[in-house]
DNA sequence: ACAGATAGTAACATATATTTTACTTTAGTC
DNA sequence: GACTAAAGTAAAATATATGTTACTATCTGT
């Protein structure tokens, strides 16, 4: 099986989280797929309004997927 | 003594710690005295970003100052 | 190897956060 | 009441997040 490195904590909890796909969670979110990639690329700098409801789907704290230490 | 109430988290958490006013939370975290006071009006939306150098500079965790429910 | 799904990007348009400047209001002190 | 510091706002300019469209790359199953 293939070895695959994350390090984005919203990609490793979408994953995690029903084994979502961009587009899913994107859809659910409310934003396009585009933006989630670039949050998820770390691009950019979302807003608080987003994250909170990134968070509320993949039911995590704020601190958990937007905390700035690992 | 003077009844005052506060609904702001921030608000709250930037007079409890440390007395601070306004511009000098501002200054501290790097944004105007007015973006400063749009996010304690709740007027606005602002970004991860500044909501992690305010949860810095007051010594808070993200869900304690901008998570939905009180 | 091919086909379909998913992810990574890019250019441009649009919405909105943030800054700058400036005025008003409120609370405290003399 | 006058003076000052702090807070609340507002209009215009600027920076940047987000949407739209579209193209490319990568993975997975057949």
């Amino acid at each position: 099986m293939k070895e695959v490195k994350v390090r984005n904590k919203v990609k490793i909890s979408r994953i995690n989280n029903g084994n979502l796909t961009q587009t899913q969670l994107a859809k659910q979110v409310g934003v396009t797929r585009q933006t989630m990639n670039l949050i998820e690329s770390e691009k950019y700098n979302p807003s608080i309004k987003i994250c909170l409801l990134i968070c509320r789907e993949l039911d995590q704290p704020l601190n958990q997927l937007f905390w700035l230490e690992d």
